[in-house]
DNA sequence: CCACTGTATGGCACTCAGTGCCACAATAGT
DNA sequence: ACTATTGTGGCACTGAGTGCCATACAGTGG
């Protein structure tokens, strides 16, 4: 194993090529809908063969889908970060709050949101990214020392915070991109804030 | 269109293949995994053709899951006979508490929910099934005089108490089934009550 | 009991997502 | 330049899901 660094000719075209399939499904999706649109479509849109495209998305779904589990990963060491005598629910309202916009670019925008919210598959595979997201954030959140948190209720918090930013998607998607998101996730954690 | 009822030999071996179809599929799943149990596999079991599973059930996945429609319907009817002065939450609360197990029941309990909770794809059908019945429920929400939720807060809380029951869901087979899911709700729904 | 009508069934062929395999081209290290 | 890796395209295959058609059969009218 040579080690290919960030800077390879490889790695170099490689993200070139995802990027380029990337930009031209989400063009072909929005143009003639996602399940009017084959693999085929997409790979020749981009010069390359339908075997190649699942060389560099697993599934037809996950063209649209940054890295989410980089994402996860770094959301769950902010959370351990965070001062340990923070509250539970705190701590997710404050992480999440900036992490939100980073969570929403992986979805490309307006645009991206609006056909995975009207296509059932891209939903389902949306939803799927956020179960290990949420199953990631509540075991940090069991680690950290002082609240002493059981699974049980880790679990549910995070759900519910989960539950807070997706309500605030649709919002968001329901003003046509004109709501102001930050205020809406306050309003929304500070509606929930769990009883002592 | 001669109108069939509810008992003609028609509809009657029509639900009795569909429940055999079920039944066995559910047996299968649990055999050999989700994954590695093929239509063919369990339409031969129930000795009807591939081609008719797909006239029983319109996916594989859907074998698993109960007329989820119907419930969501019923569970909306029951949102709005409530008394129109009653707290958004409490209502929830009411109501979800009351059909929860019935929810349950239509995911065949602990061997379904469990294989359903580590199958990827059973997952993903859930969360489908699950937004259809939030979006009933939120609308039907808003349709309630008293206290008069904007789509909002309403499609919030809607969120907020299905990201409960999930977690109610998971600490259940997390016990192995021990667990005494109504406390549990309450106890959710209880941490969770909105600020006013 | 029989003919008629609509519906359920099975079989067939097709599309499309996803995978394993192999031959071949391009690249990185020496 | 030589060689070990790695990316690529082509091909064949599985498996889900659908459209179509010929046939079998329940339900109704005579």
């Amino acid at each position: 194993m040579t080690r290919a660094e960030t800077t390879g000719l490889r790695e170099r075209t490689r993200r070139a090529v995802r990027a380029e399939l990337a930009e031209l499904a989400l063009g072909l999706f929005v143009e003639r809908g996602y399940e009017r649109t084959t693999v085929e479509d997409i790979a020749a849109a981009a010069g390359v063969s339908r075997r190649s495209f699942f060389r560099y998305f697993p599934t037809k779904e996950d063209v649209l889908f940054g890295d989410v589990d980089e994402l996860a990963e770094q959301i769950a060491e902010d959370i351990r970060a965070r001062p340990g005598d923070e509250d539970a629910w705190a701590c997710l309202h404050a992480v999440l709050r900036d992490w939100e916009p980073r969570i929403h670019a992986a979805q490309r925008e307006l645009t991206g949101l609006r056909l995975i919210e009207t296509t059932p598959a891209l939903r389902a595979r949306l939803h799927q990214k956020r179960d290990e997201l949420r199953d990631r954030i509540s075991a940090a959140l069991c680690e950290r020392p002082s609240p002493l948190l059981d699974a049980f209720t880790a679990d549910l918090l995070t759900a519910a915070a989960g539950a807070a930013l997706d309500a605030v998607a649709r919002e968001w998607l329901r003003s046509d991109g004109t709501a102001d998101r930050a205020a809406l996730i306050d309003h929304a954690f500070t509606l929930l804030t769990p009883r002592p």
